[in-house]
DNA sequence: ATGCATGAGCA
DNA sequence: GCTCATGCATA
């Protein structure tokens, strides 16, 4: 009961492709309060369980978070902006990479997490931190073949991987677009579309080229777009369900979201990479033919279930970041008791963490020019 | 503009 | 169960 989509097949092609990714990095507030995260003084010193104490220490942390973080004036803010603004020559061509980041360094060992989380603790932090920090600091231009370290390598064609050097995208086809109820349009494949570009290569986009995987080059991209499309008058949620009127193999619509993250950047670098063709694409679409604005009154449906989004708490929230600072993959059975504690479902918990280790990944690079 | 969520593909 | 790309629902 619960989504049922399929508005359209899936394709099948799996596009995927193991690419690396780039350093995350955050910027302001995140980088702000790791950087002042200081030394958690820890107050807390009731415990009645392990975990309780884990609890109760954890979310000792995420006070003293927050006091260091109103300070600054700033509670949290998840993903800024990062605005890398040009200090940058933009040697766009090829060679010319660009010195990554590998920022990726909390510290947090003020207290000692192994102390918070027997059980997890230890051993696995440190791979952790080091699995994070491997994975981190590529991108630029620097063509780093990485054969593909943790998971993400869905690179299970070899069509597809021999197509593919460059950084292509979009990895995996099947599109969730279920309910349908909102807005827009729902059908699109971008995914598909784009292993399609990648594989076609020049076919029907533009080619990939060094180029276009220079953040620098994305960003201008994005900027670009956005300036156009508002001279356009065209709304984020038009441009996305436009994409279907594109034509391309393939390429379905988007959601306003993903051309608002696209502009702001606000995605993973392969995710911009992968996109950064099919709005051109239709960026020139567009402009090439501004007289008609083709709008797509297919409203339908009236009865689907809404989904309902859960908002957690401010309370619980800090206390996630903190357990986050500490151990941002915990065990289902952590997170069975974080979920617990805070009384709140154990998916959620569990989506919350996902959702905010994807946070740290997006682009949003702080130059390190 | 973003938070919480789904779902595909992979391990 | 994770990662990733995306999206609905919302502030």
């Amino acid at each position: 009961m619960m989504s049922m989509n399929s508005k359209q097949p899936h394709f099948a092609m799996h596009p995927t492709l193991p690419e690396h990714k780039y350093p995350s990095l955050h910027s302001s507030s995140e980088a702000i309060r790791r950087a002042c995260l200081p030394t958690p003084p820890l107050q807390s010193n009731l415990f009645a369980s392990l975990d309780e104490t884990l609890l109760a220490r954890a979310e000792a942390l995420a006070a003293v978070d927050i006091a260091v973080s109103q300070g600054k004036s700033h509670p949290f803010k998840p993903d800024a902006t990062y605005h890398t603004m040009n200090s940058v020559p933009c040697t766009s061509t090829s060679t010319v990479p660009l010195a990554h980041h590998h920022h990726h360094h909390h510290h947090h060992q003020a207290l000692e997490p192994g102390d918070l989380l027997d059980h997890i603790s230890s051993p696995s932090l440190a791979l952790m931190a080091r699995a994070a920090r491997a994975r981190g600091g590529l991108l630029g231009g620097s063509a780093h073949p990485h054969p593909h370290m943790h998971g993400l390598g869905h690179l299970s064609h070899p069509a597809a991987a021999a197509a593919m050097n460059m950084p292509s995208g979009l990895p995996h086809p099947g599109a969730p677009r279920r309910g349908g109820g909102g807005g827009g349009g729902g059908a699109g494949a971008v995914r598909a579309a784009s292993a399609a570009a990648a594989v076609v290569g020049a076919a029907g986009l533009a080619s990939i080229c060094d180029s276009d995987t220079d953040p620098r080059e994305l960003e201008a991209f994005a900027e670009r777009f956005k300036q156009r499309r508002i001279k356009l008058g065209v709304t984020q949620a038009d441009v996305g369900s436009a994409l279907a009127n594109l034509k391309i193999p393939g390429v379905g619509s988007l959601s306003q979201s993903t051309i608002c993250r696209f502009e702001s950047l606000t995605l993973s670098h392969n995710n911009m990479i992968a996109l950064k063709p099919i709005l051109q694409a239709w960026l020139e679409e567009a402009e090439g033919a501004q007289r008609e604005k083709m709008n797509k009154p297919e409203l339908f449906n009236g009865g689907e279930k809404k989904r309902k989004r859960t908002s957690i708490a401010a309370p619980e929230k800090r206390s996630l970041e903190a357990y986050f600072a500490v151990q941002p993959r915990p065990s289902s059975e952590k997170i069975a008791a974080i979920a617990e504690k805070l009384d709140l479902k154990k998916n959620v918990v569990r989506v919350w963490f996902c959702n905010q280790r994807q946070k740290q990944k997006r682009m949003k690079f702080s130059a390190t020019y």
